[in-house]
DNA sequence: TTGTGTCCCATAGTTTCCCATGGTAACCCA
DNA sequence: TGGGTTACCATGGGAAACTATGGGACACAA
């Protein structure tokens, strides 16, 4: 699982560590790398491991293939996205417009959220952060997913 | 499940031996180690066992994944949590970001609040559980959880 | 050739692992 | 019931392993 933010450098030829634990999680999941695409809704990367990806397949799969909305996020996500390999000291290399819808100059900060991440320029993610923190203060008793009645919530995965 | 307050060292390396409780429930759940992150409403650390942890996956699962709250939740929890793992001797290691959220500074106070627990400063704890019990007295006819009439459950979050 | 991207090597700093020790609480036996 | 013994818990320090990062060499394409 995807966990928490560690902010580490982009060089000048934009190679980035990819953090540890998260280069632990791709490998138990077999795969020396991670898949990774320019978010279509902010500006910010995102990223996931074999299992997440492989998911999105199936639910393309399982979708009308000429539904509208199915056509759009495959282009969204899978045809944006790549592979990005690890080096031997565990980096990977981000195209150069995959750091420009990020702006990512010098540094960036990766986050875990369980199955997928996202990498964010620190400054950018600070804010958002912050941001986050307030709404979640705000509407905490509104934690309950909204199914959680319906479902009986609190089972066991 | 977690129970209890016990108060241990923090040495110069961040390192706090778990209580030997904590441990016990975190293994019956095949986890060697906690989830832990800083509280988004408080200076204090939150930690978790496996069950617990991926309860917060299956609600996150269930919801709408671009509901603001959603994903201010996910950032709030899953992005600012690690997994603290047992070294031989049953300590953890807190990074420092996390030390300095709760003001952890030479002791912790672990406390059990059944499927999870909090980190606490000592005195900002002692301060925080006298308060704490003037509102229960002074509301203690409320106790009944809002839910509990129609569906037999009181999770907190 | 020139520019670009990939691969390899070197290094400082940090983190993790390992071993050693005192204190405390539980247990056993007389 | 009291004394002694054992096992476990919490803690301290040092060494090895790993992480993150920088620079240079090489291959390929324009």
């Amino acid at each position: 699982m995807f966990l928490g933010t560690h902010i580490n450098g982009v060089d000048v030829k934009g190679r980035v560590s990819a953090p540890a634990d998260f280069r632990a999680v791709a490998r138990d999941e077999a795969l020396e790398g991670v898949y990774c695409w320019p978010a279509f809704d902010g500006p910010f990367l995102e990223g996931c491991g074999q299992g997440l990806m492989e998911r999105f397949k199936a639910m393309l799969d399982a979708w009308d293939p000429y539904d509208e909305i199915r056509t759009a996020f495959a282009r969204a996500v899978l045809g944006e996205a790549r592979l990005l390999g690890f080096d031997a000291t565990g980096r990977v290399t981000l195209p150069k417009e995959f750091a420009a819808h990020a702006g990512l100059d010098g540094q960036a900060a990766f986050v875990g959220l369980g199955d997928k991440f996202q990498i964010w320029n620190p400054d950018a993610h600070e804010a958002h952060r912050v941001a986050a923190r307030e709404t979640l203060k705000d509407n905490k008793h509104r934690l309950r997913p909204p199914q959680a009645a319906a479902r009986g919530d609190g089972g066991a995965a």
